[in-house]
Formats: C-alpha cells, structure tokens, sequence
DNA sequence: TGTACATCAGTGAACGCGCGTTCACTGATGTAC
DNA sequence: TGTACATCAGTGAACGCGCGTTCACTGATGTAC
C-alpha cells in the first residue's frame, strides 16, 4: 500500500548551461544542518545556500521556497525510513518476534547515519500547513503497511485480531511518540526504553487478540473502563 | 502524583514604581498570538510585546528570554489541563466509561477557549531544550495521574492489570499524538475521530487486562508477535 | 567541422525590514524621618 | 502630616545583523545550420 511520492522527477534539461548543483546538494545541505535542537522549519534560506555552497538567489532555481524544499525532504525521508523498515519486517523470521526485531530497526534509525527518522519525528507538528501534511502522509503510510503486515500474520497464525486498522494505527502513533521522547533520551537508557516499548506494543496486540475472541463488554460502564 | 510548579512566585515588590503589567498579562499577550500554525517558538519578543502594548525593552523586567515565557506558559497550560481532566475523572460516575468520558473532555479542550491543549501539542517536539524538557514534565504528570486513577480503579472493579504504569504511559503517549493529529482533522470528523480513540484505548486495557490474567506468552517466537 | 545563437544555472550588489539588545532616561510609588 | 529620597517599571532612540527577495549580469553549454 506504499504509493510514489517525489512528485517533481527533476525534468533534465536538455539546453542551456548544465547544472552543477541539484535539488538532492540542497536537500543534503539542510539535513548537514538539521541537529537535536534545530528543525528544518527553523533553517533559513541564506543558511542552506551557504553550506551548500552557492549564492542565496541560487536557491529560487531549484525551489519555490524553504517550505517546498522541507516537503520534498520530508518524502524522501520517509520514503527511505519505510524502506528501511519494511526490509526489517521481512528478514524478522529468525528467531526473536517480529514485534522486537521491528522495534529494534526502528530504534536504531534514531542514531542512524542519515537522520530520516529524527526529521519525522521533529518535524511532525509544527511549521506551515503543507509541511504538517507531508509528515502525516508518511505516517499513513506507515499505518498502511503495518495493517497489511498485520492481516498478513494474523491470517498465517491463524490468531483473529480485532480492528487490524485500529491496531496499526495506535501502534504507529505510539512508536512514533515514543520515539520522539527517545531522541532526548540517553544513549544509555534505550534499551530499557525499548523493553518498556516492545511491551506496549505486545499489550495492544493482546488487547486486539482478547477483542477479536471475546467482544467489546456489553455495557460501556460494566468494568468503569 | 501531581507537583507544584511555577517556580517563580512573583515577588510582590514592595518598593519602587506599582507594576501596570504583569508576567501573566505578557504570558496572555502569547497566548493570543499562538494558532494552528503559529507555536510559541516563532513568537519574536517584539511581537509579543506589541501585543501586550508594552515597548519591546520592557520585556526584560519579567523575563530573561522568549524561552523563559514559553516554558512559564507551558507549566501554566500543563497545570490548566491536568485539573481540567483530573476534575473530569472524578465525575465521571455518570452513565458513561470513565474512558470515554475523559476522552470526551480531553477532545473537548482541542477548542476550548484557552487553548491550553492546542499549545502542550503544538509545541512538543521543537525549540530549545529546557522547553522540550518542560512539554515532557507535564507529560510526566498526566502519566503518573493516570496510573493512579488507573489502580484506583483496578482493586476498585477487581479486575487486575498488568504494568500499570506502562499502561499509563502508553494511554498517555498515545492520546496526545492522536490528539495532535485531531488538532488538523476537520471538526465534522472529531465524533468519528475520538470512537477511535475509544477503541484504542480499550484495547490497551484489555490487553492489560489478558496479560495479568494469563501472563506474558512463554515463547517470544510462539505467535510470531 | 566551424560559427552564430538561444538557453538558463549561477552571481554580485543592493533593497528594505524586523529582529534582539543596549543605553541613559523618566516619573510614579513607597519609605524614612 | 510633610518632605527628601531610594527604588525600579516602563520608555525612546539607536545599534548592528541576518533575513528574503529583486535586478541586471555572466558565461558555460547544447543546437541549428
């Protein structure tokens, strides 16, 4: 349920002077200045231009703007994350739960060489309107694809789960939120954060699980929860 | 579990010229600039001056910086909302779930006149890092309220649950990054929005619920989840 | 192959603007006597 | 009660700075013939 994004397929011009800077020098530029206390939203134009190496009003040959240079940073961030993450789910049959070994690739990409998960996670709720969308985009797709895996297990286990949808979507948003606090977390506290994740994730699934074989309660105020 | 906060009590000056403006009068002048796509981050000290009707240089008699109000304002949003939902859970004997209800309430601050909520969401993941660390103080907060309520109500309804503090936080995180992503959906769609939400919160009760029953499966492999 | 030409990526200089911060100040207030 | 004084909240003017954006330009490249 992936979908292509990258939307401007950088057209190659075929007269004139050959470029010798490209969308990509500047997206890669922003990312050099991206840090734990720096998002993108607060990157300027002369910033960018300047570790990139060329002129300010260069700029304007390549984007519209800094929001629409973001944008495609954000796609391909999260094109490269789902990749990264889909691969992991794929190859999790040896040994530990798919659950743990996803989490664990998840986990690693927040150290990872090139930060596509941290600008996800920065990034997420702040900035102009189109900005905010890209980065929900990215986590629909995520939702999507973990639905699919879900269904996929569900029916090869042959252990029914309630509301595949539901579920996907309350563990994508609870790892991507836990990931967030996980960014200003130290290095040395992560694996018990990861623990303490993988046992989220587990009790949503149970939940899901006793649903699918049980019901909802008859009466909402039956339990008070 | 709930602290004080507000570390800075307002001294009441005993001598000197009366003051015609307060912290809070500039704290309410921020208020007023935030919006949805406007966090306290972006706020100049200018503007917010401006809109207290103060000249800029005047700033500096309350606060050292824009970081200082913003992470005053966020103790003071934190405080506001946990008494809000901390109230509604007391009343809500009513009819409906204590999950629902709170919920309810909980949505119902998305756009309430003071937009406490909108502002803990909004602000999350971005700026410095005394304000990230003041967003997850208050974060904190409603997680260990939680967990209490949550026992409360455990040995109230004899219904035992596993790792209530896990639970609580993952209620917690996951509450507030739907929440954000309700603080963007069309008002039309929030009835539907927060059945959702419902649902997914029941499922991470009832998942807590089977694991204090029947434990934690033997096997990490067993169910490939 | 050689030459004239159109294209267009990148430039250098300049603009006006809002910003945070500083300084020396004013003048209302409470206190000491 | 009256007066001199210390306190200090708020001011007006000024500063230097980095910003986004504009303009007319340069000169490397590919194309037409």
């Amino acid at each position: 349920m992936s979908a292509s994004q990258n939307s401007t397929p950088e057209p190659r011009r075929a007269v004139g002077r050959r470029a010798v800077i490209s969308r990509e020098d500047l997206i890669q530029a922003a990312i050099r200045l991206t840090g734990p206390n720096r998002s993108i939203s607060t990157l300027s134009l002369r910033e960018i231009t300047r570790q990139a190496g060329i002129a300010p009003n260069s700029f304007y040959r390549h984007f519209r703007d800094v929001d629409e240079l973001a944008v495609a940073l954000i796609e391909a961030s999260g094109a490269s994350l789902r990749q990264i993450i889909g691969q992991a789910r794929k190859e999790a049959n040896t040994g530990s739960s798919i659950v743990r070994s996803s989490i664990e690739v998840f986990m690693g990409q927040l150290h990872a060489d090139e930060p596509y998960l941290p600008i996800l996670l920065r990034e997420g709720r702040v900035g102009s309107l189109a900005f905010k969308e890209a980065v929900e985009k990215q986590l629909r797709y995520f939702e999507d694809e973990l639905e699919t895996d879900l269904s996929r297990l569900s029916a090869l286990s042959g252990v029914p789960l309630a509301d595949p949808d539901l579920v996907s979507s309350a563990i994508t948003r609870l790892v991507f939120g836990m990931g967030s606090v996980a960014l200003d977390t130290p290095e040395d506290e992560l694996p018990e954060f990861l623990e303490r994740l993988v046992k989220m994730v587990r009790i949503i699934l149970r939940g899901a699980q006793a649903v699918a074989r049980e019901g909802w309660p008859k009466r909402d105020s039956g339990s008070a929860l």
